[in-house]
DNA sequence: AGTCTCCATGTGATTTTATAACATTACAAA
DNA sequence: TTTGTAATGTTATAAAATCACATGGAGACT
């Protein structure tokens, strides 16, 4: 599905096209800085995660995420691949799909922000946003009740310019 | 857990309080003539398992609502249950909680909406309310880039006001 | 050097959630 | 009666997630 190696700068990045070669690079690099910075370890086993994630550049199951690593001869047991996700996760380097039960990597870590997700029920692609859950009726209703949010999980399901494009031909 | 007999008004709708029998029951009596007047059929396998998320009143996993079909001697294999929630949820009467893996009773069905939901973290209660996605800046950014957003997710992790207010005196 | 502690990894089993594939029943319309 | 359809029954399996406990490695303190 992705072992077209021509393919190169032509994998979608959310819906568009980038130059995904240095956008894998770059953001890799990005993240050994911000561990670097904030005292915490960037594992072979964890790198790898984010690679994989940031490649695949859409919403991967844990067991995929596993099968990549053991292609690469690093440990192949759930427990491994979970244990990176979880700091993955809460280092804000990926971001788990709900939805999905799939983990996609951050467009733009180290920012904080309260992402949403657009995700395709016909591709099955996603692409991050953000939103701003505190602003609408739902902010509006959690502070008049006493409700303290703390992160809010914002997925739109639909379908992607791409697909919709197709069926209209 | 609610097993307590003389606990029949006190059990939490979301956060608030209400007498839980008579909503119960309304709540099944109005499933029944909308699937009536909607040639859909409130079986008794569907039936049962919106009286036990209705009963409950919160959210509950497709196992533990298995468990409770196998006491009232319906069946008890997964599918069965999965099948029931399939047409619960499509009908509107009930929601999946994606944060949770599992599914509560709607609380206004019927009326189209966009259900959102506030989970409190430390009670595991849940309340339903909306949100309109498509106004804000999410609804913005679909528009944009073409996006057609046919179903969100929203779910608000937090705390409860029953849960701050312990924490606080 | 020793050893303590922290953090991460290794290992095996199990639990929880969800779907697939295929057979059967029941009722109503042609 | 035949046919269609919607729902249920049954068995097996897949997919997602967690638990419990053991091991290893690097820095800090004595």
């Amino acid at each position: 599905m992705t072992s077209d190696p021509s393919a190169k700068t032509s994998t979608p990045l959310g819906f568009a096209q980038h130059d995904h070669e240095t956008c894998v690079s770059e953001s890799l690099e990005e993240a050994e800085k911000w561990c670097l910075r904030n005292g915490l370890q960037l594992t072979p086993t964890r790198r790898k995660v984010l690679e994989v994630l940031l490649q695949e550049h859409r919403a991967l199951g844990a067991y995929k995420i596993l099968d990549k690593l053991r292609e690469a001869n690093l440990s192949s047991q759930p427990t491994i691949a979970y244990r990176a996700l979880d700091f993955l996760v809460s280092n804000g380097f990926v971001h788990k799909i709900e939805r999905l039960n799939a983990f996609i990597a951050c467009v733009h870590p180290g920012e904080t922000h309260a992402p949403a997700f657009m995700i395709c029920r016909l591709c099955d692609s996603v692409a991050e946003t953000h939103s701003s859950p505190a602003k609408g009726i739902l902010g509006e209703t959690a502070r008049s009740i006493g409700f303290q949010i703390e992160r809010t999980v914002v997925e739109a399901e639909g379908i992607c310019p791409k697909c919709s494009d197709v069926a209209n031909v």
